[in-house]
DNA sequence: TGGTCATGTGACCGACAAGTCATACGACTG
DNA sequence: CAGTCGTATGACTTGTCGGTCACATGACCA
């Protein structure tokens, strides 16, 4: 957590900071991440850094509270199509409405991704605890559905969840890498071809390679 | 490319090196390997390491092209069950060969999905274009299994592409993770309970997870 | 006015990195 | 024998890193 003097910082300020902490965690991940740079790019000296936070860990254990909480306040506005909507019909609403946030702020999107997906993996058990909270709430849904017959009692409840993370990962990763390229990445997301393309991923997801029902004409129709 | 000194090398000597650098670059991936701690756990000097190879990314190269031909090698005494066999039994056989080859070596395995899977995804040209190689493999496959009826025609080709891929990295790779932890780690890769998980992986990605025909009982009977 | 307290600063430190180079060694050769 | 060629060496240069600390600044108060 960030030491009491970063938080009385002046609004404008400590978004500097964090800004320059964005981009440098997306650019660079976090072990290549430096402070020096961090510091250079926001206009603060090598002095301050050190009074706002104790270290690189520290700053980035910063931004993910950012997010989760901008996740959370986001998703508080938002509802799913249908309450007792089948696993599958929940999980392409998350996605989606995912993917609307991720686009709010692909920057920090992307560094926070980056950071837990590629470095995370070898990184011990900080990042490690993070990954495990999403497993289980996977394997909670996944254990209902289960019930439902939605999916059958013989498949293995991690196997699934590893599944549904690994896609879910899959599907934000390519959308925000392809997005950031363009200028309007809220439109691009938006798109009809974009939304396809999610669709397919999932359908795959649902019904398999083999035998897929695609063309995303399924069961919800419109967002928001 | 090494320089010519280095393949002048006694076997022994030259193999000490490449541990080294397997260990270093497995460990630390590709951005925080060592040159200093290459030469240090290689008992080389620094100046000779520089006769060796270019730099990090030099000897990195080679360590493909060791994996490439050790594949190669390896692939060359194996069959697939049977020829115009269906592209999920290829692929199922595909994985499973590869996870026997992967067992041979399993920290210059490591070391090298490491890189490509993690880091090389933000490093520029030199990775992509071993990752497009592949996902152009996996396309090439699809399109023919299109033309047999086994993939449905309205499959978007590079999606089903991206799926394979992703599949086969992360069988792989949580194989390879947990194998690593065993002792003897080409018995638990041939043991049933690990055959079953990668069939059931197999088997989500053929038939999805909505209605999974699991418990393997598929085509496929016996490995050599 | 002088004191104190939160905040800001950048020179400085030791550690480690990549890469260079003068020097040395030994085998072979004329 | 002297010369030279392939190889080996590690001290050295240059650079960046994370982190510290003595000091400066300025607002507030007694």
């Amino acid at each position: 957590m960030p030491k009491q003097t970063f938080l009385n910082l002046p609004d404008e300020k400590r978004q500097t900071v964090v800004n320059a902490a964005i981009d440098e965690f997306a650019e660079y991940g976090f072990e290549s991440a430096s402070i020096n740079r961090i510091v250079a790019n926001s206009g603060i000296s090598k002095g301050s850094f050190y009074q706002y936070f104790e270290d690189k860990m520290d700053v980035f254990k910063y931004l993910m509270d950012v997010i989760a909480q901008e996740k959370t306040e986001f998703f508080k506005g938002k509802h799913p199509p249908s309450p007792g909507q089948s696993i599958f019909g929940y999980f392409r609403w998350m996605i989606k409405t995912g993917m609307e946030f991720n686009s709010t702020n692909p920057k920090l999107v992307k560094a926070i991704a980056r950071v837990l997906l590629s470095e995370g993996m070898y990184y011990g058990q900080i990042f490690a605890d993070v990954r495990k909270k999403t497993m289980d709430t996977l394997v909670g849904m996944i254990q209902s559905a289960k019930q439902n017959g939605e999916i059958d009692a013989s498949v293995d409840e991690k196997v699934a969840a590893k599944v549904m993370d690994t896609w879910s990962n899959v599907i934000s990763n390519s959308i925000l890498e392809e997005g950031m390229q363009k200028k309007d990445i809220v439109k691009w997301v938006r798109a009809p071809k974009t939304q396809k393309y999610i669709d397919d991923m999932l359908s795959i997801m649902e019904h398999g390679l083999r035998n897929v029902k695609a063309s995303s004409s399924d069961d919800d129709g419109k967002e928001e």
